[in-house]
DNA sequence: CGGCATCCATTTTGATACTG
DNA sequence: CAGTATCAAAATGGATGCCG
């Protein structure tokens, strides 16, 4: 896995022997929002096995792009976590993301699963600094089972994994009206109207959140010519 | 990946199932300093085969990344070139770059090829948009063999393959000793000096030019602890 | 639950030879 | 030069069993 090198001295072919192997970027993408325990990770990324899953671990661990902890107690369980430079890919990830937000989601289909710390990433990918200055506040989302939050402090962002310890806003919602509002299908208003969605909180957070995430309208990459 | 999908409704999982298979994003790489053709393809990625090639650029084609063009007279060559969906990449792949440039590129292993126009696309993930601001000047890039220029408009920036038509400044170094720049072995008025570098043209673009990069510096992702 | 080992069917790849 | 065709060597996916 890692004798197979592109052999280029070039950037982006180094990173690519790093992190280019299938699952690889998305066992990071988990990761970027929190650590996360073996069993949880392979429940996000299904298809891959527990062997397989093992050696790309190990692949990142020998790297230094993750490392193995011990979860803080009650839970002290062994979990895994991105060092600083697994952090960094961040900004990598979110790039594909922000592509793919514009040039590859359309309907969802039959096969293909779902999990709503997917789609807080993805609203980190088109989060607008600029629509953010001087703004600080603390929103958690409660999308079907899951909880985030995020982090908002003047142009920066940070989205996690579980309940805020103070949020300033609540925003609560069903997977299926979550996925209405990622494709335009209504707007979170309408989704409130509709009894679909309810928020709670701070009225200004609340009345800014749209204008911190700009979804892209779809394109279409192959244009009817 | 044609049959080899992801299975998951997520931006970054669908952008992987079009680009992640390997070669593919250094494919991409390569068009984005212009259009190419298929040896010159292959010579840029040194190890992957004609068939693996002409089946990489089917699915790029197919799925509207990129599409084969006729190059302008007088050379009428056939040439691939990426659409405005696969041009749009260019973030993403740079960011894969600028993660590479401060976690990945140690000493120049002996088995590793190089070539300048990855260097000149390195650069630009670089860029410093803000150092930028009011310039517009073209910069001509001659290292080695290689020619490319760079255009740069009040932030923005464009690296192409092949002279400029109308440069403001013009660099010319020998591949070893640009090497050396981004290894932090010498700067340019180093090189210059020694004579293994020489710069003509206009001389506040030139003066601009070193605050227009700013190479990182490189980091350990394994630290001594 | 976490994680490694093994066996096996299927894909993907790498290398080379071959054709217009 | 621009590709096709072919075949051997990896990598992957899935099942399963084991051990702390």
């Amino acid at each position: 896995m890692d004798q197979r090198t592109y052999n280029q001295y070039c950037a982006t072919a180094r990173t690519l022997d790093l992190v280019g192997e299938r699952w690889t970027l998305l066992l990071i993408r988990e990761l970027l929002t929190g650590p996360k325990r073996f069993g949880d990770l392979q429940a996000g990324l299904r298809g891959l096995g527990t062997g397989l899953l093992a050696a790309r671990l190990k692949h990142l661990e020998r790297e230094g792009l993750a490392h193995k902890i011990t979860l803080p107690a009650p839970a002290r369980a062994p979990a895994y976590a991105l060092t600083e430079a697994g952090e960094e890919l961040g900004p990598a990830v979110l790039a594909l993301a922000r592509w793919g937000l514009k040039w590859a989601m359309g309907e969802r289909r039959e096969s293909e699963t779902f999990h709503p710390g997917w789609a807080v990433l993805g609203l980190r990918s088109c989060f607008d600094a600029e629509a953010a200055a001087g703004l600080r506040a603390v929103y958690e989302f409660r999308i079907g089972e899951e909880v985030l939050h995020a982090r908002i402090d003047d142009g920066a962002i940070e989205t996690l994994h579980g309940p805020a310890q103070r949020p300033d806003a609540i925003i609560t919602i069903g997977e299926e009206a979550f996925l209405g509002l990622t494709g335009h299908d209504h707007t979170l208003a309408e989704a409130i109207e509709s009894g679909a969605a309810s928020v709670s909180g701070d009225e200004e957070a609340l009345r800014r959140l749209e204008e911190l995430f700009r979804l892209p309208s779809p394109h279409d990459r192959k244009p009817a010519s």
